[in-house]
DNA sequence: TCAAAATGTTCATATAACGCACATTTGTTG
DNA sequence: CAACAAATGTGCGTTATATGAACATTTTGA
């Protein structure tokens, strides 16, 4: 939606209008809410009550709803196409291993991901033996691309009318006191993290946290990152620093050797 | 769509016809290919080539598919649903940890599935240490439920209509040698599960590969069910599958106690 | 290079989605 | 607890939209 490439290869007039109705119903069960009621439907989304309650039924009727009393609620076969997605890539079978390789050296959690319309999303996330804790299951979980670290180094892969315009129009929002929201020095920091290599976040999504990220394969080429993050502190001593970074870095040529095609 | 509840809740005609195409569209993306044409996509659905072209622009549109040159591609926002699904039943937060700990102690990988339509689905894998190996990023896959040691032990978990009707109804594959295709010893087996509260499948879907489920909850309330498997030898000592059936049985336990809502 | 086949796009028409109006259920107050 | 009121569910005529044949364009093969 935002920030397409101004390719006019398909008009208005041609996307079907009951198609994306129904398509938004579905993705109002996108925020976490399990459990939803017709007119909950129809007040997220906005459409008729006869509309709504149409398109939901066509949802139990090709299985990706139940129904239960009066709610309606996801069904597992969401997760098949899901499931499609992370296998036609290779996560599971090349990516996993390599981050579980690099990630037990390291001693801290890496994650992969990806660019999606204007945020970032995990694709994979490394499963080191000792955390139990932190793992939330984090694959498929969106991120702000201004303000992290990933979402930076993400940015920083893209081609400049997507950064400009993706930079320009987004209004940042202060999730922290040390957020930065001057588009003007966003656009510096990705252009720095284009130049070294890497990006640095401190503390402006999650205070007290800091973001650590690398690109996969040369900077343009691909739109994968991987990075780590933990306590500001994690990376204040300059070795330690040096030491992640590099590790990260070797981290991405093993997966940009092992991958064959990017998402 | 099959053996459904016989409950006319809704009318054939209450189903928008091309909501439930553009939903089988996306569903041509099931099977694993990556990149589909337009005229694939029209072979696999049999639609229109004028319809298969409006309802992929609209999921263009919505950022669920990509196009480049020719072909189309889902892309990583298919992760955001299935995400919210998995956070909304805790299998990140409190079964993936419970997974893993028993998984430890047995030396297997422990899966969670339930039951979609007529296949079981997985839901969560255990994260066991040693085997980078085996790490297919299972969740989300299907298997049957007549033939696997988790699909009967699901089948027990249903009503006796949807058994019978499943039953009768699936006309059953010829996996291995050994796959027992008579309905009427199927029909056994699965209240043998019942009976004694887990299921053991011997290279009936994979040869060489046994299986063993237990429920967890109660039989009949919860729809959801663990399991592990490996080769066939694994479980023919009867101290080995006392240990195995014993720790899945805690594990059930434990697993029953955290949750809160079944599925 | 040209023809033929396959794919992409347009547009009149039939159809299916829309949302009003009516029916039914749920919640609330005297 | 009854009777009203508010909210939700459903049938049906109207109209906007999906359809697919016809036309345009691209790709394939000789």
């Amino acid at each position: 939606m935002t920030t397409d490439n101004r390719d006019p290869w398909y008009s208005s007039r041609d996307i079907s209008t009951t198609f994306a109705k129904g398509l938004k119903v579905l993705a109002a069960f996108d925020d976490g809410s399990a459990y939803l009621t017709l007119p909950e439907i129809g007040n997220r989304t906005g459409y008729d009550r006869a509309t709504v309650r149409r398109l939901v039924i066509t949802l139990v009727d090709e299985g990706l709803l139940t129904k239960t009393d009066k709610s309606f609620a996801l069904t597992p076969k969401i997760l098949t196409l899901a499931s499609q997605y992370l296998r036609g890539r290779g996560i599971g079978a090349t990516v996993q291993p390599i981050l579980n390789e690099y990630s037990g050296q390291l001693g801290k959690e890496i994650s992969l991901a990806t660019v999606s319309e204007a945020e970032a999303i995990y694709l994979a996330r490394s499963n080191i033996t000792g955390s139990t804790v932190s793992f939330g299951f984090t694959v498929g979980s969106r991120l702000p691309l201004l303000h992290t670290a990933i979402g930076r180094m993400l940015l920083a892969t893209q081609n400049e009318t997507f950064r400009r315009a993706l930079i320009n129009e987004t209004s940042p929002v202060q999730y922290t006191p040390q957020t930065v929201t001057n588009p003007v020095v966003i656009k510096q920091e990705v252009q720095a993290a284009r130049d070294q290599g890497f990006s640095l976040v401190t503390s402006e999504f999650e205070a007290g946290v800091s973001g650590l990220a690398v690109p996969i394969g040369r900077l343009g080429e691909t739109k994968t990152v991987i990075g780590i993050s933990g306590p500001v502190t994690a990376f204040d001593e300059r070795q330690e620093f040096d030491h992640c970074l590099a590790t990260l870095q070797m981290c991405a040529v093993a997966l940009d050797r092992a991958w064959i095609e990017g998402p």
